[in-house]
DNA sequence: ACTAATTTTTAGGTTTGCCTAAAAATAGAT
DNA sequence: ATCTATTTTTAGGCAAACCTAAAAATTAGT
């Protein structure tokens, strides 16, 4: 099977390469937190391994391959964050850590039996699509909460950011995964919002504004 | 903290060391399935860490601090059998892989909700005791099947060999641990013995009696 | 006690994954 | 088009964990 090394620079690439055609030696090594020439090391080993596609001095994509194994690690990392918070009390911005870790078990199994246990969940706790075990998983249009028109509202399923402070911030001012939010208001100054939650009222800042995704119908 | 490597080496150690005053570096390298080479030269490692003393040409033994860090490994190793046994459908004969592996995941928050969850087991799915988060576990006296008094019986508490094969015959033939088991005779000419379990009477090889432990009051 | 068999260590080599520093290629600016 | 800045690769090295083969130490047999 594959390292845990060459899964994690595998994930790395498959977030980076949405949109793009090619992802760039740097950016893999800004996300990976290491230097460019470990990257190239290990391009040429994916490479080898017919996981990616990678161009010397352009870049590099996953191949079909490498973007299935891309989605057996995701399947693993987010029924585990979903075990974490459903079962084990742990709050969303505790798991990722852990998660990172029990990813790279290896045991089909395990990761099967642990989706039904859990019922088959289609979305982490930061809103996140599951792939099942064939690696499809839901794609439903989610749009930045800033870019609703003034009136318009959707459902919160996502967040970009997950940094710890990030996380605890919405836990206090209550703002939850699946819950109804309308956009009232952006203050041409600063960019903040007013906005209605669950009947709630509420002022959030431009940066919060950009970092909450929401499904329209 | 330490690497796989290295608890899976004060794993094997610490199993080894029972009644051993110290352990021989060809015991160590034939559980753990390396040469001898590579066991001294983590012999050295661990006894720089001060994990175990290590007495070169002689032989090696852990630490205070080298047994508490087993403990650990072995308590994570039985709590996530357990997970997978009571909660997953694992078998008890499918587990031991998987557990190797979780064994390593490093979090203590982790480990005590698991417990948690778990409802604070005290063994097992093989009988085996579950430390505590101190590292602390219940030594009851287990004695071989074999050794009872004929007439004399005790509650099947654990196996000494977990292989597939082994644990498998005693599902077939219904053999449970928890179970009131009782020594009627013991045939001379192959060993092999009359037991009584929950009511049934049965006939057992010499090599099961031997890898079968009950508890006595 | 001496020799032979066994055990253990040392010496030297490999692979994986990382690093720094230098060289080469590419992209950007005038 | 040329020069400059940035990106990327190469070269060479290091640590962890493994290996084989040879040397050294220990143990066992007589
Ligand atoms: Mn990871
Ligand atoms: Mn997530
Ligand atoms: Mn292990
Ligand atoms: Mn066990």
């Amino acid at each position: 099977m594959h390292s845990i090394s060459e899964e994690n620079y595998i994930k790395a690439i498959y977030h980076l390469q949405e949109g793009q055609a090619l992802v760039s030696t740097n950016d893999i090594a800004g996300r990976m937190k290491t230097k460019a020439s470990s990257v190239t090391d290990m391009l040429k080993k994916l490479a080898d391994k017919k996981l990616a596609e990678y161009i010397p001095y352009k870049g590099a994509r996953l191949t079909e391959n490498g973007v299935l194994c891309a989605n057996q690690i995701i399947r693993k990392h987010r029924l585990w964050e979903v075990f974490l918070v459903e079962k084990l009390d742990f709050s969303w911005d505790e798991v990722h850590d852990v998660a990172e870790q029990l990813e790279h078990i290896q045991s089909p199994k395990l990761t099967n039996e642990l989706d039904k246990f859990l019922n088959y969940p289609k979305h982490d706790p930061h809103g996140d699509p599951i792939p099942d075990s064939k690696g499809n998983y839901e794609k439903y249009t989610q749009v930045a909460l800033g870019d609703l028109e003034i009136g318009q509202q959707g459902v919160l399923t996502g967040v970009v950011n997950t940094s710890r402070d990030f996380l605890r911030y919405l836990d206090k001012h209550e703002i939850k995964l699946g819950a109804q939010i309308q956009l009232l208001e952006i203050e041409e100054f600063d960019g903040s919002c007013r906005v209605k939650s669950d009947g709630r009222e509420l002022y959030i800042s431009k940066q919060t504004v950009e970092s909450l995704f929401v499904k329209i119908k």
